[in-house]
RNA sequence: CUGCCCGUAGCUCAACCGGAUAGAGCACCAACCUUCUAAGUUGGGGGUUACAGGUUCGAUUCCUGUCGGGCAGACCA
């Protein structure tokens, strides 16, 4: 319909004389339903190049419009826009191609299946996910959702930093732990973890248990003076750990990419000969630096500390080397705010190898701070983590849905205050169960009804002309829209949006009308319109992994 | 000190990458359940979009500056 009227407008402007190379022809949704089913602010745009009066152009394009069958009426309105206003007949297909499309109604193949990785979570595997984690998490399975649904072949990853300083810290917590110092004694380790869980870790590395994880499995030795030993079963039990933490957030992964496998193949080593073979590093003080300031960064960085090990940032490279030689043409990395500085680096190292990776790649999406307010206060500590909320905390509190759809319903951009008492509210406070109980409200209509949904795709629905029936159906059919745009745009929230409104528009229609009434045209086609409903809040709440249930 | 993100109703947030009277929810006030789920609906009050300039038909949106909050800035991860 979009393309229709484009088409219409495009043939009008060329009429009149625009030059057709200069002028971009966008269509909108008004926000008032007064204003039509589409506006265009194409006669502001010409008034320029043609050195008229917005509204005589706009008089003129109206003049010369095509006539189209879809289309009731057209008017000029405030400084030139032209409105559009379908005919009844046209805003009432949406119903039956949602019924007739089912779950695959707002979906599109605009990704023409090309391999796209979405890489989140990425914790180190130093203790339980926390809520940050939690964020990226929910934002990161929502933007491989939107991909998969704008047509794109997605493959979701998870990548362990589990080489550094952080692991050798982690090792020596859990031996001060396994011989039994306290965290608040002076001999145990300064930069330490003093969580409970590294208790948990010590008890279980003593006791010889066997722990799982992905594709690994490790029974400890019990000899706390193998470094090696307590080092393989710890990162082990706490990635089995995080493995717990993503199942009761309902997430899945496809690979785990592994830091220390980037050295043990030699990836990295690599990585730094092909980086002195391009000729953008040189040797300072004991160290090797790479020059990043030939691709735009403040100073150069350190590679190989003087005493031979490498900075981060170094297998970081040859991990996205490694994405892009797997061949992820378009890679996104969803990370804390706090890892932005990298992205100049990782960048440049990539772009000092000379393989033909294009400027901007990788696409990074950075979510910022999430603070936990409870009662009106911050909350800071968990007692397993210590220093930290965790996500099972909340998800333990308000349940698996309230967290998801709160940690992705925002701007990823903005720091976030996570209400506890409002996401575990089982009530009208709630945004999460405003949405799901509109669709239980449709699926308790539908079962009284009692009739075949698969009937209702050919049902006659032109009984349907009730301002809250139009008002409905003009929302169901921007969905495909909604979807789009979340999707080339990498921002989960706007289906959260949708939703409400969507869920709004049910209930307030839910609420003056009759729907099992004796009619028999009327009740079938008020069935078809709150079916197509169910559908699409079906399939809004799926986007966010977020579950439909038909029952509240 | 430098870079990035943010600043919208009392609170939590929107605003379709420059559009029409800046919208929801919570909280407050007033209505609506003998009837398909009241976890709902309807109405009301509440705004100089942090502040000051600039760009143009038109700015919450783009540019500059100021103020305020957050995050970064190591031969750290």
């Amino acid at each position: 319909m979009k393309a229709h009227i484009t088409d219409l407008l495009s043939h009008a402007a060329s009429s009149i004389g625009a030059d057709s190379a200069q002028t971009t022809i966008t269509l909108e949704r008004p926000k008032s339903a007064e204003h039509g089913d589409f506006s265009s602010n194409l006669a502001m745009m010409l008034a320029k190049p043609l050195r008229q009066n917005p509204r005589a152009i706009a008089k003129a394009l109206i003049a010369t419009l095509p006539k189209s069958e879809y289309i009731a009426k057209v008017e000029i309105a405030g400084a030139g826009f032209i409105n559009f206003f379908l005919n009844a007949q046209s805003q009432q297909t949406v119903i039956s191609e949602i019924l007739t499309a089912g779950e695959q109604f707002g979906r599109n193949g605009s990704g023409k299946n090309v391999k796209v990785q979405v890489e989140f979570v990425s914790a180190n595997p130093t203790g339980p996910l926390h809520v940050g984690h939690g964020r990226g998490a929910a934002v990161g399975d929502c933007l491989a959702r939107l991909l998969d649904a704008n047509g794109w072949d997605v493959t979701r990853e998870f990548y362990y930093n589990d080489a550094g300083a952080q692991i050798e810290n982690l090792v020596i917590s859990v031996q001060a732990r396994c011989n039994g110092v306290a965290v608040d004694d002076a001999s145990f380790p300064e930069n330490g973890y003093r969580g409970d869980y590294i208790m948990d870790i010590a008890q279980a590395f003593l006791a010889k248990e066997t722990v799982t994880a992905d594709d690994i499995r490790v029974t400890a030795s019990g000899d706390v003076n193998d470094a090696d030993a307590v080092r393989t079963f710890a990162v082990a039990y706490l990635r089995h750990e995080q493995d717990l933490d993503l199942k009761a957030f309902q997430i899945k992964f496809d690979v785990f990419s592994l830091e220390s496998a980037l050295y043990s193949t030699g990836k990295v080593e690599n990585t730094v000969q092909s980086l002195v073979a391009s000729g953008h590093t040189y040797e300072d003080g004991d160290a090797l630096w790479l020059k990043t300031t030939d691709f735009g960064d403040d100073k150069d960085r350190v590679m190989r500390k003087s005493d031979g090990g490498y900075t981060y940032f170094v297998p970081d490279v040859a991990y996205h080397l490694d994405k892009w030689n797997r061949g992820f043409k378009r890679v996104i990395n969803e990370q804390g705010a706090d890892h932005h500085s990298t992205i100049t680096r990782v960048r440049a190292g990539l772009q000092a190898l000379n393989v033909g990776i294009p400027k901007g790649w990788p696409d990074y999406v950075l979510h910022q701070m999430v603070t936990v307010m409870r009662g009106g206060e911050e909350v800071k500590l968990s007692k397993r983590a210590g220093s930290y909320v965790t996500l099972r905390d909340l998800i333990d509190e308000v349940g698996c849905d309230a967290t998801r759809y709160f940690l992705a319903a925002r701007r990823s951009d903005s720091q976030l205050i996570f209400d506890i008492d409002l996401a575990r509210a089982q009530t009208n406070d709630n945004p999460v169960y405003y949405i799901q109980y509109a669709h239980a409200r449709i699926c308790s209509v539908l079962g009284q009804w009692a009739g075949d949904v698969a009937t209702l795709k050919a049902v006659n629905l032109s009984p349907l002309t009730m301002p809250n029936e139009t008002k409905l159906m003009q929302r169901l059919s921007e969905f495909p829209e909604i979807v789009s745009n979340a999707g080339t745009e990498l921002a989960p929230h706007t289906v959260a949006n949708y939703l409400k409104e969507c869920a709004a528009d049910l209930h307030s229609y839910y609420n003056d009308t009759k729907f099992l009434v004796d009619d028999e045209p009327t009740k079938l086609a008020r069935m078809a319109l709150i079916a197509a409903t169910q559908q699409v809040l079906k399939n809004g709440l799926n986007l966010l992994g977020v579950n439909a249930p038909s029952k509240m």
